[in-house]
DNA sequence: GTGCGGATGAACT
DNA sequence: GTTCATCCGCACT
């Protein structure tokens, strides 16, 4: 096991990226809970020209500056005031590209997950979605901004590979906001898994 | 300072 | 299929 190098991040093509996030095993260490799962759905953000992302046309604020940052830092918001939602920063520093992890399959940590989730049994919805596999693993936005090859949250790669007729490529979730962009299939998922999330619409 | 609505999920009918 | 929880980022005044 290894953890994603500082190069894996600086990848320019974001679309790229998020394909080959799937597979890799996300970490959380928190009070000493190891926690952990396998990527097996994301979704690419572009950076400003991307109408369905927080810096679209080069807005930067408390919120997006991190996006700005070098490859490598988590992005963590809050939405619908109830749920934060996990991203990986990606480029070099000045690109504010994005990957938002939408699906885990459950690796590490089975019992402080189901804790966190209030399950008594595993269900694919303990880690399907973003809101919820982020509940599953502890993160808030006490996890922002945080440097990926830290020991709270991390990404490793442990050498599973997804053949290209496993990942669908699709349009993104709830960016119907986006205009033109909203159609945009750069949504990721691993084919037939169970832990990659369902629409609402 | 105010107001709108969102990269969702779960519990309803 | 519909409703609602529940916060704050962001644009605008």
């Amino acid at each position: 096991m290894s953890k994603l190098p500082y190069s894996f991040y600086q990848n320019p093509d974001v679309n790229d990226l998020a394909v080959q996030l799937l597979g890799k095993l996300l970490f959380t260490r928190i009070d000493g809970e190891l926690t952990g799962g396998i990527v097996v759905e994301t979704e690419a953000y572009k950076g400003v020209e991307d109408k369905a992302s927080h810096a679209y046309g080069g807005r930067f604020t408390n919120r997006t500056q991190v996006m700005f940052e070098e490859g490598g830092l988590s992005y963590v918001y809050l939405c619908y005031g109830i749920h934060h939602l996990f991203n990986v920063v990606t480029a070099p520093k000045g690109t504010p590209h994005a990957v938002l992890i939408r699906g885990l399959e459950p690796f590490e940590g089975m019992d402080v997950m189901l804790r966190r989730r209030n399950m008594a049994s595993l269900k694919p919805n303990i880690t399907a979605g973003p809101g919820a596999l982020s509940k599953a693993l502890g993160i808030d936005k006490g996890l922002n901004a945080k440097d990926l090859l830290g020991d709270e949250i991390w990404i490793e790669d442990n050498g599973l590979i997804f053949n290209e007729n496993q990942i669908v490529a699709s349009a993104r979730v709830g960016v119907d906001y986006a205009e033109d962009h909203a159609l945009l299939p750069w949504r990721y998922y691993v084919r037939g898994n169970k832990f990659v999330s369902k629409p609402n619409k």
